[in-house]
DNA sequence: CGTGAGCGG
């Protein structure tokens, strides 16, 4: 039965979180209707929440919390190869924290799979895609010199 | 149980 979505929608229409900073009036699954032009903001001096710079790194948020991984995999690699595709789940409960990270092969890729994943389906929730911010994984940058002149970026 | 902001390891 296909009415839990229509209830996740329900939901969502009826609750409308504030993270939804986009109007997604067209509940019904087979309308389709793109936002009109929306004030970029900025434009006196409010640069608000300007997004994270264009990256093989998308960041997934507003997954189900029963999605699995290999869901968002498979979701995203409709517009590109997926090299790694993972949910956040918490270390102590184990549950989904709600949102993942989705990582192309490339940045064009990325961003082919970010406009198209991005207020998508997913679930029956929709889900928003965008580029996940720059963080260090192994070697902050701290110590940019190293006694070797070797440098641990080589990622990007 | 997991509805709801957020950037994992």
């Amino acid at each position: 039965m296909a009415l839990r979505a229509a209830v996740a929608r329900a939901t969502v229409a009826g609750a409308a979180p504030p993270s939804l900073r986009r109007m997604f009036s067209a509940a019904s699954a087979n309308s389709f209707v793109p936002p009109p032009i929306a004030a970029m903001g900025n434009g006196d001096g409010t640069p608000g929440r300007e997004q994270s710079p264009p990256s093989t790194n998308l960041f997934v948020s507003g997954l189900n919390k029963r999605t699995p991984s290999e869901k968002l995999r498979e979701a995203f690699s409709q517009f590109g190869r997926v090299v790694d595709a993972r949910v956040v789940t918490d270390r102590v409960s184990g549950y989904s924290k709600g949102f993942g990270f989705v990582r192309y092969a490339t940045i064009e890729e990325a961003e082919k799979g970010r406009v198209g994943m991005d207020g998508k389906f997913l679930d029956g929730w929709v889900i928003f895609a965008e580029y996940a911010r720059p963080r260090p994984e192994r070697t902050p940058p701290q110590n940019m010199s190293n006694s070797n002149g070797y440098n641990s970026y080589g990622r990007e």
